[in-house]
DNA sequence: AGAGTGACATATT
DNA sequence: CAATATGCCACTC
């Protein structure tokens, strides 16, 4: 075989990066968009984020996407799928989230690497 | 190859 | 609180 390059130059994508990252949030905890952009190494990319993330969305993901909300404590997911809001809510409730008025405490719930 | 899109953030009104 | 504006840029078509 004539293998003259390795064909893995493909350098990690921002998806990659996320999907990293994400990984690393506790149980209990939670992170928003741009602090997940920013521990990535994209301090401004806040809207890749969400879109790495809705890429990887699968059921058998290991990935806690469910740890991931917005800036103002509250979940974004309601543009594509309110049922899946819920259920991310649930699923932040049975690990000790507290939602507060409809959102989250992020002084409280924010992980602080 | 160029235009459109987006699980957002921040600031302003 | 809600609406609006702007930034940001990888990804999709």
């Amino acid at each position: 075989m004539n293998i003259t390059k390795e064909p893995n130059t493909r350098q990690p994508t921002i998806q990659q990066d996320i999907f990293q990252v994400v990984a690393l949030i506790p149980y209990g905890k939670v992170a928003t968009y741009g602090q997940v952009a920013a521990l990535a190494g994209y301090p401004r990319h806040a809207r890749l984020v969400g879109y790495a993330l809705n890429r990887i969305l699968a059921p058998d993901s290991d990935l806690p996407w469910h740890r991931v909300i917005n800036a103002q404590g509250r979940l974004s997911l309601h543009k594509l799928d309110i049922h899946a809001e819920e259920l991310q809510r649930f699923k932040l409730e049975q690990e000790g989230v507290v939602f507060a008025e409809g959102r989250v405490n992020l002084k409280t719930f924010q992980w602080q690497p």
